[in-house]
DNA sequence: ATAAGCGATGTAAACCTTTACATAACCACC
DNA sequence: GGTGGTTATGTAAAGGTTTACATCGCTTAT
C-alpha cells in the first residue's frame, strides 16, 4: 500500500519512478519487442506500483478514434432487440470496442441529437437498426461525414450500406411451406404495418410458397401492425366473413399470439380448428399456450456478423458493401397441425 | 456548397475564417455573454461555413470527463430490463450524456473487463443493474478509483451506494393482501434463485401480509429460479402432495407464467382451480392466458430516477447516499380469483 | 491630462497520449 | 581509429479543446 495518490497517475509518473522517458514507457506497453528486457521490467514494475492506467481520451484525441460504435435502435423495448444486441455486445468487447446505445423513438429530434453525438467523434462506427439513414446526414455538411455504418435486421432502400440480417423471404417460404406440407391450402398472411419493407419481404415468401405448390394460388393478405392488439383484430375482421382460411402465416410471434387469442376467444381451437405460425422466436414464444411454432432469427448471431464486418471495415473502410443473409430455422411446437376435415 | 473540407473542420480553422482567436471561439460557444454581438456574429457565421462541430475527444481530455455513463448489468435478456434502459437513456440523451452498455453474464472476466474500462476514463458514473459491486474494484489499486454509481433494481448488500427500485415488500405485500382479499388463506410463495435479495425481501412482504391478516399463519415456500421452468418445477413438486394451496404468489411473471402452464397441462383451470400473481408486468403479461395478474414495476421510472440521480452528483459527489423506494401498483387481470369451493 | 476601471480579445499552458526524428552507445569491419 | 550499422532511448510535436492571465482600447472620474 503505496501513499494513497490524489490523481491518477499519468504515463509522466510511471516513467519518473521508472527512470525512463514517457517515449520509453509508452513503447513498453505497445511495441515491447522495441525495448529492452531490463526497461520493459521497470516499466512494469511501476506501471504495477502506480497503477497506472493509460487515459482513453488521451489516447483517442491522439490515435483520432473513440474505440466506441454506436447502435441506433428504433426502440429498445422490440422483442428482436436484446438479442441483436447481446451479439453484437459480445463482439465489440472482444475487440475492444465500447457499445453506445440510443433510441430514436422514430423522433427526429431525438436521431439529429445522436447524429450530432456522431459527428463529434464519439464514434468510430454505426449500426442501425432504424431501417432508415440518419437524418441529418445530408441536410447538413457538405460531405457526407458519416463512420462506416452496418444496418442491421431492416434494410435499407436505396441506400448502399452494408446490410445483415434473417433471409426474411426464404424462412417465410419455408414457414409457409410447412403450413402446406400440413395439407392445408387455405393459407392467410397477417401482414406487418403498411409499408413495411420485412413485411412485403415475408409476403413475396409466402406468395412464392404457394405458387410453389399450387397451380391456382390464394394469395390472402390480412392487414396487421406487428403488435399481438394487431393480430387480434386481424382475426375479428376475418371472422365476418364465411369462407375461412385453415392456417394463418403472420408477420411476427407478437401478432400470431393476438391471433390466436382472438380465435380462442371465439371459443375456437389452435390448432385444431386453425393453425398459427409466427416469426423471430421471440422468448416468449415458448410459453404460450399452444406453444408458438415460427421461425427463428439468429439474434446473437446477425448482431455478430453486423459488429464483425463493421469492424472489420473500421480501419480503412475498404472493404464493399456487402449484404450477408442469415438462415432462420424452422421451429415445430403446437400451434400448427393439419387442417379441420371441412367446416 | 462550398469547397468539400477533406477533413472535420477544427476551431482554428472557424477561428482564421472569422478573423479571430480560438479563445474567441471557444468563448462564443461557451459563453456568448462574453463577446461583443459583432463578433459573436461573425463566429457563428463561420462555424455554419465551416462545418464545424467540437471534437468530443479534445473536449473531453481538456475537461477531465468524458460525458458518458457505464450500465452494467448481468444480462441484456433480462425481461426488465429493456423498461429500466429506455428510462436511463431517455434522461442520459436529455442530459448530453451517452450511455455505455456492458453485460457481464455473471463471469468475472467480462466484468474485469469493463472495470478496465472504467479505470481508463471512458464513463463518468455507473448504473449497476448487477446487484454486485463491480469485481477489481478493491483488488486493483489502492484507493476505490471508482466513479459515482447508483445500483438499480437489484440491492447491494454491504455497500453504501445510492439505490433506485421498487419497493419489493410494500409490493409484495401488497399483491399477497389481494389474495386474502379474495378469500384465500392457503397461499404458497413460489421463490426465486436461492440467495437472492429481491426474492427474500418478496418473501418477507408475502409473510408480513399473511402475519397482519390472519392470527395464525401458514407460511409456504416452494423454491423456484426465476425462470418460467422454474415455475413450472415448483408446481409439479407440489402436487405430488395432498394438501395444495389455492392461490400461488410468485416471485415474477416469468415464474408465474410457467405455474399457470403446469398447472393448465395437468388439467386444471386458472383462476377457477389455483389463482397466481406474479410480479414485474413484464410485456407478455398481458398477452397469456389467463392475462396475468401481477404487480407493475415502473420500469421507465426507475430508470430515469436512476440517472437523474447519478447525474446529479456528478459534479463534485456532494449528494449523500439515499435509496428510493418505487411503488408497486397492482395489475388486476384475470389469472386469480376466489377460492375453489373446497376439494 | 492622467489614473482607474471595464469590456473585449488574444496568448499560451494544460489535459495525456503516440510517434517521427534525433541522439547515443556499442559493435564489427576495414 | 575511423566508418557504418544496429539497437535502445530521449526530445518534441501534434492531436483539439478550455481557460487563467495578460493586453489593449475606451470611458469616466479626478
Amino acid at each position: 500500500m503505496d501513499k494513497i495518490p490524489a490523481k491518477q497517475a499519468t504515463i509522466d509518473d510511471v516513467a519518473k519512478l521508472a527512470g525512463v522517458s514517457i517515449a520509453t514507457v509508452s513503447r513498453a506497453l505497445h511495441l515491447p519487442e522495441k525495448v529492452s528486457e531490463s526497461t520493459r521490467k521497470k516499466v512494469t514494475a511501476a506501471i504495477a506500483r502506480t497503477g497506472y492506467r493509460a487515459n482513453a481520451m488521451a489516447q483517442n484525441l491522439r490515435m483520432q478514434r473513440s474505440k466506441m460504435v454506436m447502435v441506433l435502435a428504433r426502440s429498445i423495448s422490440d422483442s428482436n432487440f436484446p438479442g441483436i444486441l447481446t451479439g453484437l455486445e459480445r463482439i465489440a468487447n472482444a475487440r475492444g470496442y465500447g457499445l453506445l446505445i440510443g433510441s430514436t423513438e422514430g423522433n427526429v429530434e431525438l436521431e439529429e441529437n445522436y447524429t450530432r453525438f456522431m459527428a463529434s467523434g464519439m464514434a468510430d462506427g454505426l449500426i442501425l437498426l432504424t431501417g432508415s439513414m440518419p437524418t441529418s446526414s445530408w441536410r447538413h455538411g457538405p460531405a457526407k461525414r458519416l463512420p462506416p455504418m452496418v444496418s442491421v435486421s431492416h434494410p435499407i432502400d436505396h441506400a448502399d450500406v452494408s446490410y445483415v440480417g434473417v433471409d426474411n423471404f426464404s424462412a417465410s417460404k419455408l414457414a409457409v411451406e410447412y403450413l402446406i406440407s400440413l395439407g392445408h391450402r387455405r393459407i392467410a398472411y397477417i401482414s406487418g404495418p403498411q409499408g413495411d419493407t420485412i413485411s412485403e419481404l415475408r409476403h413475396q415468401g409466402y406468395c412464392a410458397a404457394l405458387a410453389n405448390a399450387f397451380d391456382e394460388s390464394l394469395v390472402w393478405k390480412v392487414s396487421g401492425n406487428g403488435t399481438s392488439e394487431g393480430g387480434r383484430a386481424a382475426i375479428e375482421r376475418l371472422f365476418i366473413k364465411d369462407t375461412l382460411p385453415t392456417a394463418f402465416f403472420c408477420y411476427n410471434d407478437n401478432t400470431a399470439i393476438g391471433a390466436i387469442s382472438a380465435i380462442q376467444s371465439r371459443g375456437l381451437t389452435v390448432p385444431k380448428d386453425f393453425s398459427v405460425i409466427g416469426f423471430d422466436d421471440i422468448p416468449f414464444a415458448s410459453n404460450v399456450t399452444p406453444s408458438l411454432t415460427t421461425i427463428r432469427q439468429p439474434r446473437s448471431q446477425i448482431g455478430e456478423m453486423a459488429m464483425n464486418h463493421l469492424l472489420d471495415n473500421l480501419p480503412d473502410r475498404s472493404i464493399p458493401i456487402e449484404s450477408a443473409l442469415l438462415h432462420g430455422d424452422l421451429i415445430v411446437r403446437s400451434s400448427c397441425a393439419g387442417p379441420r376435415t371441412q367446416f
